[in-house]
DNA sequence: AATGCGGGGAT
DNA sequence: ATCCCAGCATT
């Protein structure tokens, strides 16, 4: 039995066995699928089953997707991160409505030409909702490829180049489904980050890192990004159990998203700190590229509005797309702590 | 080829 | 505190 088809049929067997089969996603449905794939890029699948189930409930097809209004489908976003997903998956809802009958196409290139799907999840869609054998190069994949087959290139581009190829070549053409998904499982539950689990390992006659006993030198770390201080200046007004919010600009962090007023011009920031003196409360907020100091400031008296202010009920607040430093402030002051 | 974009779990 | 997660779009 050549290489290839050992590592298939050893993977596969090890799904049969171990792989996971019972997430809500699983199932058929191009467009549940899209959904669930969309919320994975960079989010751990125990924060996502929640988010899912609330957005599928609300928009339970793609026709239902495509009439909602923009800033719905934002809010069910709220606290997930990464907001431009949302505002993707809604323009790709209507060019599909448009376009492919209120379908996604089941076509690789048609698939990646429509906001917010690149290659992985497009090889994803195509292989667990249609069983076609496309491959797909996520974290998993990649963690598993790179000490199979000791891949650690210092390039980024030749490192993934090489992995997808190593994805693609291994692919099985009988069960691309359960071959993707076995990858996924394994990378995520037996070929983890550090320490993995080798002793459990269906490859370990074939990974070339576990032969010399190399795995944690596998996958290479990634470059860290460095992480910019900013500090944000904000004011806090809640009144008869609302609060003020004020939507964001449309680029930069948390862009159309709903916050706290944010003052910007010197000299408001120089009247509010002599108002206030010391009084600020501080918060700190990490981003994955911004490390925010958030101070609010709870202003003695009106302040200016824009005509994007808006006084929200608290209670009403999830019908508003916001970042979840928004409630953590909230939490903060309704313990008492501002 | 590098950077922007959120938030949080695991260690 | 560090690393990285079912990545993609833009620069």
């Amino acid at each position: 039995m050549n290489q290839i088809k050992q590592f298939q049929s050893l993977l596969l067997n090890w799904y049969d066995e171990y792989g996971r089969k019972d997430l809500p996603w699983q199932v058929e449905d191009s467009y549940l699928v899209w959904i669930s794939e969309i919320m994975l890029q960079q989010t751990q699948v125990s924060k996502v089953i929640d988010y899912f189930n609330a957005f599928i409930a609300k928009f339970p097809s793609m026709k239902a997707l495509a009439q909602a209004e923009v800033h719905d489908v934002l809010s069910l976003w709220s606290g997930l991160g990464y907001y431009n997903r949302a505002r993707n998956i809604h323009k790709t809802a209507q060019i599909c409505t448009q376009k492919y009958k209120a379908q996604l196409p089941i076509d690789l290139k048609q698939l990646m030409a429509l906001p917010g799907i690149g290659k992985t999840t497009a090889g994803a869609i195509l292989s667990l909702a249609s069983n076609l054998p496309f491959a797909i190069l996520d974290g998993n994949v990649k963690r598993v490829m790179s000490r199979v087959y000791k891949v650690n290139d210092r390039k980024v581009s030749q490192y993934s180049k090489k992995l997808w190829l190593l994805a693609e070549q291994n692919m099985s053409q009988q069960r691309p489904k359960n071959y993707n998904q076995g990858l996924m499982d394994l990378g995520s539950q037996v070929c983890v980050r550090s320490k993995p689990l080798c002793n459990e390992c269906p490859l370990t006659v074939l990974c070339q890192a576990y032969q010399t006993n190399e795995t944690e030198l596998y996958p290479p770390k990634q470059t860290k990004i460095k992480q910019i201080a900013v500090t944000l200046t904000t004011l806090l007004s809640v009144q008869d159990n609302k609060i003020l919010l004020r939507q964001r600009k449309n680029t930069g962090i948390w862009a159309g998203l709903w916050f706290l007023p944010e003052l910007n011009n010197k000299n408001e920031l120089i009247k509010a700190k002599k108002q206030h003196g010391d009084e600020l409360f501080s918060l700190r907020h990490v981003l994955s590229h911004r490390i925010l100091t958030i101070n609010v400031i709870k202003p003695a008296h009106e302040i200016a509005l824009t005509d994007t202010d808006k006084w929200v009920a608290i209670k009403q607040l999830s019908k508003y797309a916001h970042p979840s430093a928004l409630v953590k402030i909230l939490d903060a002051y309704q313990k008492g702590l501002i």
